[in-house]
RNA sequence: GGCGCCAUGGCCAAGCGGUAAGGCAAGGGUCUGCAAAACCCUUAUUCCCCGGUCCGAUUCCGGGUGGCGCCUCCA
């Protein structure tokens, strides 16, 4: 399959290092506060290039961290760690904090289909091996200390900016508000591998290590994870694209100084959710999580669509009425699904349901798509052709399926729970006998064409949370 | 200031040199007392602008314009 390789800023044959294994690194969130829908986004985007490459029967291994210490709001040793703020506003330990937050992140990737990876790695959990690889870059000659802390030397390399060609004089310190220029360091670009002097006395997680009490950098915890679980050959490094730079840069150079030879062979960065404001992010605009979606009457799959329905490489607007649109659609596809013959919906696709030569151009269509750096916005064409061709029903649902391993937008369960809700005959109960009398004598106003009637009772009906359709077999009606 | 990404109908969006997919919305129709649903039909001589290459460019090149991002919190 192609893959746009940001290292290379072209679409690239993926290839991993071992034959049918792909050791796949996924940048995780900061556990101080609720994910936003934009931060979703791309670990909905990662979610399906794993399962891609899984449904080409690849072995993948996935390593994912939690970020729970040392993830400052700006670096020169000011401002604030971000998981203590989050801890002194909620009243908590910054390890209750950290808990309670990833337990919101992995329901909300529950929500939205996104599989759990094999490996997820709170960053407070490896500060051993952060200590050896900070020790081993200062024993290589790539960092040193100065004013207490460890830094990386990027003089020492070659090549440091890998991703953009930035030239150190055009790059501007301070650019943001509340960022400091640190003096301690040799090189303006030079970064923190271990503070031992911080502003914050305060600083409540703190370990030992040879150069004094003190907490790891922030960009350490992605190198020395990935290298315990994936080993020194990476195949797919993923995150968000503001992340290509510094963060991504800086674990390049400490891991591939560190192991000393290339990392990783392909960047995936996924662009952003943006809306009025621009990017999309806790502090500008509404606040979007899953919750607040779900509160507004949203169903989460119908967010996935919305992302599913644009290419992870555009930057994409979020607006209630683009999500409207999303969840009209989606609910659409689902009814079309459930209007697929139902008797074959229970066949197992396994026994004979599936012509492969019949199914083939479809299946076709689907690998292209996803084959073409993870078009969905095609691949989901691919379905809706699939829907119009003339294969038979169990032929389509199977297929449906197969392509929703992927997709996971709960194409079948969703598509059944409608069909149920429709075929569903309500047992007898008095309740029920009630209603019955209603529509009968609504039945017998329609034959009158006392209509006014027929209307009332409908809308008496509806009041009590009975929808009623009227078909040529007769009156059907359903529990809202 | 530097670097990078992007620009297609009302909205989302495909397109990777051969003459504009698909979805949503909208309009019309069939059906219906009216609805709802379903089905059928219609909706960009044109792809931000200006040059260039080519028999031919939405697609390649150059130059603009606009949007977004990064330049030590961010997915």
């Amino acid at each position: 399959m192609l893959l746009y390789n940001s290292l290379t800023h072209t679409r690239e044959e993926f290839v991993p290092h071992e034959p049918g294994v792909v050791r796949m690194y996924t940048c995780g969130p900061t556990v101080y506060h609720y994910a936003h829908i934009g931060n979703l986004r791309s670990y909905i985007c990662e979610d399906i290039l794993e399962k891609y490459l899984r449904y080409l029967g690849y072995d993948v291994r996935r390593v994912m961290n939690i970020t729970d210490v040392g993830h400052l709001s700006s670096d020169a040793d000011t401002g604030e760690d971000k998981m203590l703020k989050g801890a002194r506003r909620e009243h908590k330990t910054v390890m209750e904090i950290a808990q309670y937050y990833t337990d919101a992140f992995f329901s909300d990737c529950a929500k939205l289909n996104i599989r759990r990876p094999d490996i997820v790695q709170p960053a407070t959990g490896c500060i051993d091996e952060y200590i050896q690889l900070v020790d081993g870059l200062l024993k290589k000659g790539y960092a040193y200390i100065a004013d207490g802390n460890v830094y990386f030397d990027t003089a020492k390399l070659d090549e440091y900016y890998v991703f953009n060609k930035h030239e150190r004089e055009n790059l501007l310190s301070g650019v943001r508000e509340g960022v400091e220029e640190d003096f301690s360091k040799h090189n303006k670009e030079d970064f923190v591998l271990w503070f031992t002097k911080s502003k914050f006395d305060d600083q409540e997680l703190k370990w030992d290590s040879p150069w004094g009490v003190g907490y790891p950098g922030w960009h350490i915890e992605c190198s020395g994870i990935s290298l315990k679980y994936l080993g020194e050959y990476l195949d797919i490094h993923c995150g968000g694209i503001d992340n290509a730079f510094p963060h991504h840069t800086n674990e390049i150079a400490q891991s591939e100084a560190y192991i000393g030879h290339k990392w990783c062979n392909y960047w995936f960065h996924v662009m952003h959710l943006l809306n009025d404001t621009g990017k999309m992010s806790k502090s500008k605009g509404e606040f979007l999580t899953v919750s607040l979606l779900e509160q507004k009457g949203y169903d989460p799959i119908a967010y996935r669509f919305f992302c599913l329905q644009s290419h992870y490489r555009r930057p994409l607007i979020f607006s209630y009425a683009n999500l409207d649109n999303a969840a009209a659609a989606y609910n659409k596809l689902v009814d079309r699904i459930a209007g697929l013959d139902p008797a074959m919906a229970s066949l197992d696709p396994s026994k004979g349901a599936l012509d492969d030569e019949a199914a083939a151009p479809y299946r076709k269509a689907f690998r292209d798509a996803m084959d073409n750096d993870v078009n969905t916005s095609l691949a989901l064409t691919a379905v809706y052709d699939l829907l119009k061709s003339d294969l038979p029903d169990a032929a389509k649902l199977s297929l449906i399926g197969e392509f929703d391993t992927v997709l996971s937008l709960n194409l079948l369960s969703a598509a059944e729970t409608q069909r149920a809700k429709k075929e569903t005959v309500p047992a007898e109960t008095e309740a029920d006998a009630e209603i019955l009398a209603l529509i009968e004598a609504r039945t017998v106003a329609k034959k009158a064409k006392n209509y006014a009637e027929a209307d009332r009772i409908r809308n008496q009906l509806n009041a009590m949370g009975i929808a009623l359709t009227d078909t040529p077999q007769g009156v059907q009606w359903s529990r809202v």
